[in-house]
This record gives C-alpha cells, structure tokens and sequence, in this order.
DNA sequence: TTCAAAATTGTAATCGGTTACATAAAGAAT
DNA sequence: ATTCTTTATGTAACCGATTACAATTTTGAA
C-alpha cells in the first residue's frame, strides 16, 4: 500500500507538502498541488484516514444507541442521524441495545477508546458512572429522555401531544377511556400518562387507574395486552396507545374478538408510523418529526464534540408534535 | 488522557508489558498482570483503540450499504447484521445510500481509507471501478444481488418463492392475476416475475403484461399503482405484489375505491414484516429469514477479512423462503 | 551445582499521517 | 539594490499503540 512517503517521493516533495495537499490545498501553490496530485493517482494513494484520525485523537464517528432498530418510528429517526452526520463529515456507528443496560454501557464506552466522538442515545438511563464524574463523554439524549438533565435532550412535549389525543376522544363524546401505555419505567409512558390524567382532570372525567394496560411497544403486546381493557366492567369506548405499533396490535386483537374499530372501539396510537395511513382503519395517531430528531441531535452533538472542554449547556430542546385525525377514531356508537 | 507510557511508569514496567497486560495478559506473570492493572486503574487508563487499529491496519468496523434503513425488511436485516458483528468484535458502519449510486461508491471507498475493513452491500450495483480490478475489498452482497457474482452472495430463492405464491393464487381459483413489481431495474423484481411467469407457462395460463405495474417498494408506490391493475379490461382477481409494503398500500387504495379484500380482490405480499400478521386483513406473504441474511453476511465477510490474500470463492448461498398464508387472499368470488 | 530451555520482560523501531518550526523563495516597498 | 513581508516548502518530532528481537529471569533436568 502506498503511502504519504511513497508519494512525496516521487513528486518530489516533502511528506508535510503531501500532507498539506489532501487536508489544507489551499496552502499549497497550484504548481506543486497538481504534480502531487499526478503523483498520488500514479501509485493510488488514498490518505489512512485511521492514521489521520488517530493522530486527531477523533473518529468523526457517533455512536448510535437505540433500543431496537427494527422498530419503525426509531428507524426514522436513525434516517435523519444518518444524513445529517454523512453532511458533516461523520460517520454513524450502530448500537443495537436491546435495552440491555450491560450493551449499552458497553457501546457507550467505545468513545472512551475514542472509536466514537460522542454518542446520540435513544432511551433513558446515562450510560456511564455518574459517580466517576470527572469529564462527561459529548452525550445527546432524544425522544426518551432521562429526568435528570446530564446531558442536553430533544424530546417532543409528550404531556401536550396525550393531553391533545384525550381532548380529540374526549371531544368526540367518549367517556369511557382505555390507554394502553409503555413499561412502566419509561419516561415517555410516565409523561403521556400525565398528559391524558391533566385532560381527565380538567373535564371532570374520573379515570380508573383499571383501565391502564401495560405493553412494551411492540405489536404483539399491544395485541396481548387489550384484552385487560375488554375484560373491564365499564368496556372503553376508545383506547388509546402510546405508540402505533401497540395501536395496531390492539385494533387486530379488536377485530378477532368480533368487534370493529371505530364503530365499537376507537383507537388511537402515537408516532405517526408510515403504516399508519395505511393500515385499516387508517390510524388516528400524534405525528412527531422523527427525521429532524436526528438531525438536531446530530447538530447538537457535534456542536459539543467541537468545543471541547466547554461546560455542557444541559438545554432541553422541544420538538412540535401534530394531532392527525384519521378512519380509527369517532364519536361512541350509543350516543 | 493517560497512555500505555504513564501506566508502565507507574507500574515500574516497560511499555511492552503494559501492552501485553491488555492484549495478550496470559503472557504476562499473575504478579505482573496485577500490578499493571492496578496503575492502569490508577490513572484511568483505557487502551486507545484508535492507535491499535492504526497500527493494525484494520479498523473492525463493517460498512453496511442499505438503499433505506426505514424499510422494515432491512432494518431487520441490519438488526442481525449487527447482533453478529457485535459478537465478533466489529462495529457497524451505517451507510443509507437512498439508492444513490455516487453514495454507495463514496461510503465504500471508506475501506479503501481503512475506516471500515469490509462491506456488506444490501442492493446490487457493484461499488467499485470493476476496470482497475487489481484487489477488491471485502464484500458481501446480500438479498439483492447482481447477476455477475463478482463478489459472495446470499440471497433467497426468489424465482421459486414468487412461484410458490402463484401457484397458491392459482390453486384457489384465481385466472386473472395483477402482478404489482418493484423497480424494473432490480434485480429481485426480474427473478420473482421469471417465478410467475414460470407457473404461468406450467400451467397454461395466458398473461399479459398489461397486468403488470411498477412500483418502488413503498407503500406509497403500492397505493398509486394499483390503479393501473384495477383499470385492466379484465380485471385481476388478485395481486402479487413484490413486497409487504406495496400490498399494504394496494389493499388502502382498494379498499377506498370500495372494494373488499379478500372478497373481491385477493393481495399477497413478499417479506412478511410484522404488520404482515396485524394489518387488516392479515397478509398471506413469502416469509425470508431477515436476520439470517444479516448474521450469515457476518460470518462470511469476516471469513473474508480474516483470510487476505486468499482469492475470494464467488459462492452464492440461498437462504429458504416460507410461504404463509393469512387472511388477504381467497377463492375469487364467482367460482 | 550447573546449564540449557522456557518463560518473562525490556528496548526501540514502526505504523502513516500532522504540524511546529525553520528555511527558502517570491513579491512589495523604499 | 536592499530590506521587509508574505507565501511556499522542508525537517523532524509526535500521536499511542504493537512487536521483533534482545536481554533477563525462572524453571527444571542432569
């Protein structure tokens, strides 16, 4: 393999005039530039970016960690990290959780052996030592964020955007509510729920705390999980789900009980999945910008990989959400 | 940042030892290992890897080329890729190419750069200058795959898998079949139309390829597309549609256009995602092995890696299909 | 006890770039 | 022509690990 000294060699330059050629040309006279040039394509130099990058002490990597990337909302967001990192001259490394707090820490670790500059994580547990709190990697947490703002977030107004969806029922004349929410140890489910009790509050609606299902995101729970809810005394004349994939779980359990959706049952779901104008019926969910999760996260990020040693401004960004009424949710039959 | 010097001093070792201690520590004497780690932890030493891997020549990061990462197939895909590469000590480079073949070239000419040691490519043109052919990187090429087997291969079966399904179709009675097909470029949407056509000729059923509309394996593309099928003379009385999304889109519009599926329209899909099992109605599918395409790729890529030099066998491995039937295709109505 | 073999440790070169600093060349001002 | 800037290039140290080879210590057999 060729290399810098290859290179200067037969342009018959210095390695530092190399050097400059690929990373500073602008340093470099027109004339020694293209003999250089010529040089390098002669013998198919290409510059060791892991040479490079090691002698920067940087990777211009960041670490993705998200809890399962085969669901279709992170996927999304992953999209919009991708693009925006590519843009920046950063490339984007995978780590697939699971939810395992071990690989997390594991993968989170990896900018510590400077394999990555920082990390954009998707759920919320800090994946390092807060004890060991020296100097705290270039971390941005979004979509599930932890309370304890460590680190800078981006998180959408959950509160608002379940409070929205239980008004849009509420308005619609449903008085018996089911909400099938999320583990129960997630801040998005802790958040949402707040927002849709806010609305009970508010309208006088008395909610029992029965009438809560717990899933874990995926379909199959939500499919699992509903018939809690249609075993209650007082059967929900609508449900709503904290994501859409529950949503559509839910309406296929719905539909092989013998029961229809809207006209038995409305369901509502979160997210805004692509499958969600698709599906039957189509789904009355909250739509959340997933594409530009990822690129403000990566704006962010990279803006605290850039200035080192600065104190991390621990800002809490907002992202607007939007009610999207379609074909899952109307008014209750027995009105 | 503490380096392999500052805990060889501190141990009172040399800088060989301290490096043996971290990669081969069972060349190092107990009382040695001990007393190395004890100053590594002193001065919270982590190994540079970025300086390892520089010095290897070998970054243990894989490039994985994906059209769209938000495909549901391909994220499962990814998912085994990376489950596998995890376990062999890779990293996972994300590159979303969009389709874009300058895209691709540029994020596989990341090797060359030593940033990833290999590729795993899940679309089919080739990322190189296949001219200047003098060593090729490490590529594996996975569930779309060029004709010429220019690197290894896995892919389904996909001819016998579209046949399956017609043969399905046409064992419940169906005479008039639409065919919905990705890009007509692709590779995949060339062998599962050979598979149709292949039971068409068996079993002596005339087509024409009027009933044959193009789509780009969006749900989207579904949607717009099965017009074209619908507005046909003879009207088709069920749809094959090259993968789940399409399908999923074909059965919205058809449905909005007030007809009924299975009733009036049977729609088969290929993929079978997990919307599959829960849209409405749920979708008969070819069911591929997602994950084992990714894990399998793993395996084999890094057989390729582990062995330079070698010349690189052009096999091509098939992975089986599964043929599940729900509840999206019947008997046509008037038998 | 002695000495060869085996196990352990150390020295220093090396990987392929970048960059501080020194030097040389070109251009501008007097 | 001389001096001062400005621009372009060269020299060599450096990043943090690995590893060939040498040196030392330990082990074990005679």
């Amino acid at each position: 393999m060729s290399n810098i000294r290859t290179v200067s060699k037969l342009a018959g330059v210095s390695v530092a005039t190399v050097s400059r050629t690929f990373s500073t040309p602008e340093s470099v006279s027109e004339k020694t530039r293209k003999k250089v040039e010529a040089a390098a394509k002669d013998v198919g130099y290409r510059p060791n970016l892991l040479a490079r990058n090691f002698r920067a002490k940087r990777s211009y990597a960041i670490m993705v960690l998200v809890p399962n990337i085969a669901n279709p909302f992170f996927s999304r967001v992953i999209s919009g990290i991708e693009a925006s990192a590519q843009a920046k001259g950063y490339s984007v490394l995978l780590g697939n959780t699971g939810g395992s707090r071990e690989r997390e820490t594991d993968y989170a670790s990896m900018v510590h052996s400077f394999q990555a500059d920082g990390i954009i994580q998707l759920s919320a547990s800090y994946p390092f030592d807060t004890s060991a709190s020296d100097t705290r990697p270039p971390l941005v947490n979004i979509c599930e964020c932890y309370d304890q703002p460590v680190s800078p977030q981006i998180q959408l107004d959950n509160k608002g955007a379940a409070a929205a969806m239980v008004e849009h029922l509420v308005d619609l004349g449903h008085k018996q509510l089911g909400i099938m929410i999320g583990p129960s140890s997630s801040p998005l489910t802790h958040d949402r729920l707040a927002g849709c009790k806010q609305v009970f509050d508010a309208r006088g609606i008395k909610f029992d705390d029965r009438a809560i299902a717990e899933g874990d995101f995926s379909s199959q729970s939500g499919f699992n999980a509903l018939d809690k809810l249609l075993s209650l005394r007082k059967r929900p004349t609508a449900i709503f789900c904290f994501n859409d994939e529950m949503a559509i779980g839910a309406i296929r359990r719905i539909r092989d009980l013998g029961f229809s959706v809207p006209g038995d049952i409305s369901v509502a779901g979160f997210d805004d999945i692509d499958f969600a104008s698709y599906c039957t019926p189509t789904l009355t969910t909250i739509k959340q910008p997933a594409e530009l999760f990822g690129m403000r996260a990566v704006d962010l990020l990279c803006d605290i990989i850039d200035t080192p040693g600065q104190p991390i401004a621990h800002e809490r960004l907002t992202l607007p959400y939007e009610l999207i009424i379609r074909g899952s949710t109307a008014p209750p039959r027995n009105i």
